[in-house]
DNA sequence: TGTTTGACGGACA
DNA sequence: CTGTCCGCCAAAC
């Protein structure tokens, strides 16, 4: 069923973003990378909008290729971040820096 | 059933 | 740096 492997898609996801650890980010197209599927950054995106509230999902530690919050609400997240450790110099994350490497 | 949208990414001007 | 274009695709319209 169609339905299965998007939600097979979903806890693939879920699971790579589980792996980031704290003080650090990883991209959208990193994440769908890792989870198996290039090309499904958007999927990622979609998948973290769509969180059931009261997850501990480390949503916060995923950002764009640019080194920029995407998330509709930048504040929250950047404070997240900031907290962890990370460091935002004008709007952005330094990935050569910050970015998760497995 | 056809079209638009969106927490993206990369190429290009 | 900004902006356009295209690939991607599940959901919402």
């Amino acid at each position: 069923m169609v339905a299965d492997s998007i939600e097979k898609s979903r806890e693939q996801i879920w699971q790579v973003v589980n792996a980031i650890p704290a003080g650090k980010v990883a991209t959208y197209g990193q994440v769908a990378n890792l989870a198996g599927m290039p090309q499904q950054s958007r999927l990622v995106g979609r998948v973290l909008s769509r969180l059931p509230s009261g997850s501990k999902l480390p949503w916060h530690r995923v950002i764009n290729s640019q080194g920029k919050i995407s998330n509709p609400n930048p504040e929250r997240q950047k404070l997240r971040l900031e907290d962890e450790g990370v460091v935002m110099v004008s709007g952005r994350v330094n990935l050569r820096i910050f970015r998760w490497q497995p």
